[in-house]
RNA sequence: GGGCGGUUAGCUCAGCGGCAGAGUCCCGGUCUUACACACCGGUGGUCACAGGUUCAAUUCCUGUACCGCCCA
């Protein structure tokens, strides 16, 4: 019985166990049947990387998705959630390096290339444990009989394979290329790794002598830069083709914009135009003659370096800026490389980095020096040295500003970035000249301009793949399908080299050879077996290089001794994560050959068994990716680009683009700044369905969610809000207001107690759990040991049609608002059915007749039903409670239903999701409710008003007519248990008895007679009139309007017309009782 | 610098042409035999600012300020 079951429900009781049964049942497993294309639902985990614990963002996207799939489980579909993790190269090596260095003082050069990736995959397994550990205590649903691992065998061979395609169509090429240089991590890093910051550096200017000037000749250009080092890797100067041009051109731009600019604007955009205008005059001539010296082949000589370099006319030299002159550095700034790209041949480029930071032996004097100290002895020599001159030597220095200047920093080493050009490996996703073919080999095999441009058109309405799918981007398409395509439009090549230890490492081997060495290489590569081996020549800087891609491991074991003999070596790079992660929708599923894939023991065969398909030709294409915006360009663009290319079918036909987690303060919540939360902290005080309603709550649409943070204080244990609280001694330490100690919330600090961050805003979830234990208990204890029977509709009374018709409505409402991705809304209609009409209403209504023994068993009836179709409802959600109540309310009552039972589970977690019927909705019941609920609510008001309290019941009239009359009367029952009456009398010609409380609810008026104040009755009426006649003039003003009678739709007119009326007599009402009360 | 969002109750957020909403907080009452992590009732808003379109603007348009994200 009830009596068991406590007051407060303990989650901590509860989860282990509830999580243990659904393994046990093996209720996650995602097992191919007869199931069509439309009664399968995939979503492919994004893939959590090994670098450290999950946080709440991690829990907000993990808790989606068990939502989508549970959802979809119960309404029938083949459901495959795939787990796993992500080996993320650099931030996990980076991880690791750094605590060698830290706690052994060891650089991974010490250790060597075994011993460090040896490390990393220890670190890999106690994180890839814990990750697991975190998602198992949210309730994560997830096939865990799948989870694969981007390193893992059968992901392996996917890269591998997806490397051979690429090369063998000649979309993976080396180049030279400019590339992020990670000094510290001694890697390149994406433009997606850097982060900019705003720093105050200087701005140089340095006089470049003019080599033999001729008369009326400058005798120096004078050049600025933020970075005087890279001055020696100049390898020209470059002056714009037209300046006057130029800066004409600005000038009318800047009138153009003058135009319609407001005051403050126009006085800036006044002064610009006037510089501009005096430019022309004192810097044109310069530009202009040394135009000719370009034109002419004449040179700047380097200084420090004593180095001819060519003056070149370029339009990124712009007129408007500086002298009008630049420096070209090629091998160091993105602007200038492309200028070099222009000028090939004819100016050279010059690397003048180590990988490690230090200069390289090309700056002469200054090589193997560091790159901060190579540029304090730059500017100092710059300083020093002297040029002669007409007028007596002058300094190499002309003159130092102050500027504020952006630097790019390594996100994962947190050093400055150096831009620098290097030999890289890079997938080309631009068009190429014949085209390209996606899903070579399969069915599904169209023909597209380029990667990026079959991505691109994957997104648009029209789009239809060979399988007739494309994606769509939800909440939100135009949106996000906007972001992904303007990313995708640049079609930029993707640099997939990295410079690191841990990874995948490339399958190339290559050397370079010289023309009379070349034709005998050739000649002995293994070029009998092109299905596995791929032989490429290339010219690269002017050398002719061999590059051999071996397709698997066979081929390696078989020919890689043979190159190697031959002069060739394995490229020592790995592959960029992102490359491995593009191909998770196929590669978990066993692609390129389910049948074959090497599984771990005791893990859930891919291949075709018993007759049924293999994992891959079921599950792919899947459903729904569902994760975060900056996650769109980074991932979701890529996963697409490989689904379309190797397999001529997009990956997933949805995306669903939840919110980012951000702190009180506005800030992204992460767990390196301090502000993170371990799910785990929240599931250890309030329970894993408290968190999950939370965060189901909180995900309402395109917008990030502020979740206000408080760290537990470790001396009192009270709650510090860190939004408000004073800093200690470092950004990651707070002082304790009640104490004036310090804690720390990194957990790093060796002599500080560490504190835990947690958020208040999950109480709600932990309320809501109460409640619905509750409910449950009350509801449980009313049941006893209820059997099924039939009953028709005629055997139902008001309250209870009206639950059902609430309920109908509500089934709906919560499956549309899933349907639409909108958790919250869905959410919100199933707790306003459950708390705000179930137990508010219903189950107090009912009380009386769980008394009565003749009218209680419909009730019961009505009663297991709802509950039965609240607890699948909310199972998504919540699926620890609900499961839990599932079970105890299957003990007493294990059939339920109206005129027949509903379809049974012995789990919750596949028991059907509820249909709607249509026939339980009921707007004639749901009307008359409305009237009661209005009287009940008034009369409750005119309690609490005059102090009544509860137990004191009191007589009421209501002077009513026509059909609320009649409803007053068939539900006179329901509204005197309701509003604790002594006696309820309806009548039309009802008199108001003196000194009686008076309200009107529409066109009904209700008196509660005596023990009443006048004066605060007065009160409150005179309130009612107050509102009451501003809307009254809003009313009358509205229709005094001849435009709104005129043009606005009848139908509003009229509403407006009836609305005016209601009101009058509503006044008229209330002016009466006024009067009675005076 | 470019692009995309946001600004609504003390807080966190819905609503997006026709009577301004929820949860929480706050105030008052209630230990009414499911629940005080509850129940009943109540207070609280120039819908950032300035223009415009419209019979009607929190809602649509333009601009300004501030905040966030993405890309340079």
């Amino acid at each position: 019985m009830a009596d068991e079951i406590s007051k407060l429900y303990e989650p901590k009781a509860h989860e282990k166990r509830v999580y243990d049964r659904w393994l046990a049942a093996d209720a996650f497993a995602a097992v191919p049947d007869g199931r069509g294309w439309d009664r399968r639902y995939v979503i492919m985990m994004p893939l959590p990387n090994v670098t450290g614990a999950l946080h709440m963002g991690h829990a907000m996207d993990n808790v989606m998705q068990d939502l989508l799939t549970r959802w979809r489980r119960m309404a029938g579909d083949n459901t495959l959630w795939m787990p796993g993790t992500d080996h993320a190269g650099i931030g996990t090596q980076a991880v690791i390096e750094k605590r060698l260095f830290e706690l052994e003082g060891k650089t991974r050069h010490d250790l060597g290339r075994e011993a460090l990736v040896a490390r990393i995959w220890a670190w890999k397994d106690e994180y890839q444990q814990r990750i697991i550990r975190q998602q198992q205590a949210m309730g994560c649903s997830c096939d865990w009989g799948r989870q694969r691992f981007t390193m893992d065998a059968v992901c392996s061979r996917a890269v591998r394979e997806a490397f051979f395609r690429l090369f063998r169509d000649g979309l993976i090429y080396r180049g030279d290329r400019l590339v992020n240089w990670d000094c510290q991590l001694q890697t390149a890093v994406s433009d997606d790794e850097i982060v900019y910051e705003k720093v105050q550096g200087h701005f140089w200017h340095i006089r470049y002598p003019v080599i033999d000037p001729k008369p009326g000749e400058p005798e120096y250009v004078v050049v600025a830069t933020t970075r005087p080092e890279t001055m020696l890797g100049d390898t020209a100067v470059a002056v714009h083709p037209d300046p006057a041009g130029a800066l004409d051109r600005q000038v009318a731009a800047f009138k153009e914009r003058l135009k319609d600019a407001g005051k403050k604007e126009r006085a800036e955009l006044e002064a610009e135009v006037k510089a501009l205008e005096e430019r022309r005059s004192t810097h044109v001539p310069l530009l202009l003659k040394l135009w000719d010296m370009a034109e002419e082949g004449r040179s700047v000589l380097l200084p420090l370096l004593d180095k001819p370099i060519p003056l070149i006319r370029d339009e990124w030299a712009d007129p408007a800026l500086g002298t009008g002159c630049v420096k070209i550095t090629p091998g160091h700034d993105p602007n200038d490389y492309d200028v070099w790209e222009r000028h090939r041949g004819k100016i050279g480029i010059v690397n003048i980095l180590n990988a490690d930071g230090s200069l390289a032996a090309v700056t002469g004097p200054y090589a193997g020096v560091d790159r901060f100290e190579a540029r304090k002895r730059v500017v100092r020599d710059l300083k020093t040295r002297t040029f002669p001159t007409a007028e007596g030597p002058l300094p190499y220095l002309e003159k130092t500003e102050d500027r504020e200047i952006e630097i790019g920093h390594s996100d994962r080493s947190k050093t400055p970035i150096e831009p620098l050009v290097s030999k890289q490996w890079f997938v080309r996703m631009g068009d190429v000249p014949k085209g390209i073919i996606c899903g070579r080999g399969t069915k599904n095999e169209f023909q597209a301009a380029g990667l990026a441009q079959a991505a691109i058109e994957a997104v648009d309405s029209a789009y239809r793949s060979p399988s007739g799918r494309r994606l769509e981007f939800a909440p939100d398409h135009a949106r996000y399908g906007g972001t992904y395509k303007a990313w995708l439009a640049e079609k930029r090549d993707w640099c997939i080299s990295r410079q690191l230890w841990w990874g995948h490492r490339l399958p190339i081997w290559h050397a370079f050879f010289s023309e009379n060495e070349f034709p005998k290489v050739v000649a002995g590569l293994p070029k009998e077996d092109e299905a596995k081996v791929c032989v490429r020549v290339a010219d690269e800087s002017g050398r002719k290089a061999v590059l051999v891609c071996l397709r698997d491991e066979a081929a390696e074991l078989k020919y890689a001794s043979a190159l190697e003999a031959a002069g060739l070596s394995q490229d020592p790079d790995v592959l960029d994560t992102w490359f491995s992660s593009a191909l998770w929708p196929m590669s978990t599923l066993g692609w390129p050959d389910p049948a074959t894939a090497r599984v771990d023991p005791g893990q859930r065969p891919l291949g075709p068994e018993e007759g049924r398909e293999d994992a891959l030709g079921y599950y792919y294409p899947g459903s729904c990716l569902v994760t975060g915006r900056d996650i769109i360009t980074l991932w979701v663009a890529r996963m697409v680009v490989a689904g379309l290319y190797l397999l001529g079918d997009v990956p997933f036909t949805a995306s669903f683009i939840h919110a980012n987690i951000q702190d009180g303060k506005g800030e992204r919540m992460s767990k390196s700044k301090g502000n993170g939360i371990d799910p785990e902290d929240i599931i250890e005080k309030y329970g894993a369905d408290a968190m999950r309603y939370v965060l189901c709550d909180m995900q309402t649409g395109t917008q990030d969610i502020r979740l206000p943070v408080q760290a537990v204080s470790p001396y009192t244990g009270e709650l510090v809000d860190l939004a408000t609280a004073k800093h200690g001694r470092s950004i990651f330490t707070y002082i304790d207001p009640k104490t004036g100690k310090e804690f720390d919330v990194l957990g790093t600090m060796a002599d500080i107690p560490a504190a835990k961050i947690i958020s208040e805003r999950f109480e709600i979830g932990r309320a809501f759990s109460t409640k619905l234990w509750n409910a449950a208990r009350f509801m449980l204890a009313n049941l006893g040991k209820h059997e099924f029977t039939p009953l028709s509709r005629s055997a139902l009374t008001p309250e209870d049609r009206w639950i059902l018709s609430r309920l109908a409505r509500t089934v709906r409402k919560v499956t549309d608002e899933l349907e639409a991705y909108n958790p919250s809304a869905s959410l919100g209609a199933a707790r306003e059915f459950f708390w705000g009409e179930l137990c508010d209403w219903y189950l107090e209504i009912i009380k009386p007749r769980m008394k009565d023994e003749t009218a209680a068993p419909v009730a019961r009836s009505v009663l297991a039903l709802a509950f039965d179709q609240t607890l699948r409802l909310f199972h998504p959600f919540v699926p620890f409670i609900t499961e839990v109540l599932w079970e105890k309310l299957g003990e007493r009552c294990p059939t339920r239903g109206l005129a027949d039972p509903l379809p049974g589970a012995d789990l919750l977690i596949y028991a059907a999701w509820p249909v709607a019927v249509a026939g339980w909705e009921d707007e004639a019941v749901e009307a008359d409710f409305a009237v009661v609920e209005g009287v009940v609510r008034g009369i409750r008001e005119i309690r609490s008003l005059h102090n009544l309290p509860p137990g004191r019941k009191v007589p009421a009239v209501v002077k009513a007519g026509g059909a609320s009359a009649a409803v007053l009367d068939r539900m006179r029952p329901l509204v005197v248990h309701m509003a604790a009456l002594e006696s309820l009398a309806v009548a039309s010609d009802a008199v108001r008895p003196p000194t009686a409380a008076s309200l009107v609810i529409g066109d009904m008026e209700v008196y509660v007679p005596g023990l009443i104040d006048p004066a605060k009755e007065r009160e409150r009426i005179e309130g009612k009139r107050a509102k009451l006649l501003e809307d009254l003039k809003k009313a009358e003003t509205r229709l005094a309007n001849e435009g709104f009678i005129g043009r606005a739709p009848a139908e509003v007119v009229d509403r407006e017309r009836l609305r005016l009326k209601e009101l009058q007599g509503q006044l008229a009402a209330l002016e009466a009782a006024l009067k009675a009360l005076s």
